[in-house]
DNA sequence: AACCATCTACGAATTATTTCGTAAAACACT
DNA sequence: AGTGTTTTACGAAATAATTCGTAGATGGTT
């Protein structure tokens, strides 16, 4: 058991976005990209950082007076681990069906549409 | 502002499943479709019951000693809810981007993926 | 070195969620 | 009416998640 797949909360998945989307940064920056301190106390998220990193879900390194932090997990593991609970729980096992809610929602793009398309196409190739 | 849009916990949730797949039923129903006592307390069903009652989320009847619970919330509504949050948070607005990892990970049937096919393009029919 | 702004550490309060024990009510059956 | 089983009501404990205040450390600037 290598792994600990340990779960990222509400909040967390927040920080982790920024972590995904910017990189190594600090705590301030974090906190700007969420929308500064009308959004969120800026000790609020510095906590919630530290937590993390007991948690392991992050890593830091110093940079002069400043921690850097970067994201453990990534992007696309913790979307693999969102979705399958989120099919088990809500789309009884079904990614099908979870796949047509999704597209009947939101109105994609055609060629959004298309894209998706060649990709099932891909997968059927795949697939003997 | 008709619609209140109360968000379910995770535990909630699991009621609701049951509570959407059996229609109306009594606590002990619901205690038992998840698993008895060994996986939770009857105590903590009915109380979990008792909040959601509080909260909107199912109404009830009597019927004789006990009650029969629905759920309020539709399941397609609840899905909807839930998926557009984490295409927000997760998967950076893009309904593609979901759906191509809920595809490439679980390895769906070749029916599965006809079905979505179909899916696709009717949905393509239907926009000019 | 003294000062200032910024950052970290940390404890603790607050709020949300889950769990459970206990007691009273409801009904069925003698 | 009395007994037993099942259900409800309710308070409160246990746990988890979020928020914040305060103090001390750090580095830059004069």
């Amino acid at each position: 058991m290598a792994k600990k797949n340990i779960k990222p909360t509400e909040k967390e998945l927040e920080i982790l976005q920024v972590l995904w989307d910017k990189g190594a940064v600090s705590v301030r920056e974090v906190h700007d990209a969420m929308g500064g301190e009308d959004t969120n106390g800026y000790t609020t998220i510095l906590k919630l950082m530290q937590i993390m990193h007991e948690k392991g879900l992050v890593t830091r390194q110093k940079n002069g007076k400043l921690h850097l932090y970067k994201a453990v997990p990534s992007l696309e593991n913790t979307r693999q681990q969102i979705l399958d609970k989120m099919i088990n729980t809500v789309f009884q096992g079904s990614a099908a069906q979870l796949v047509m809610s999704a597209l009947g929602n939101k109105k994609s793009s055609k060629e959004e549409l298309n894209e998706i398309k060649k990709y099932l196409e891909k997968l059927e190739g795949g697939e003997s």
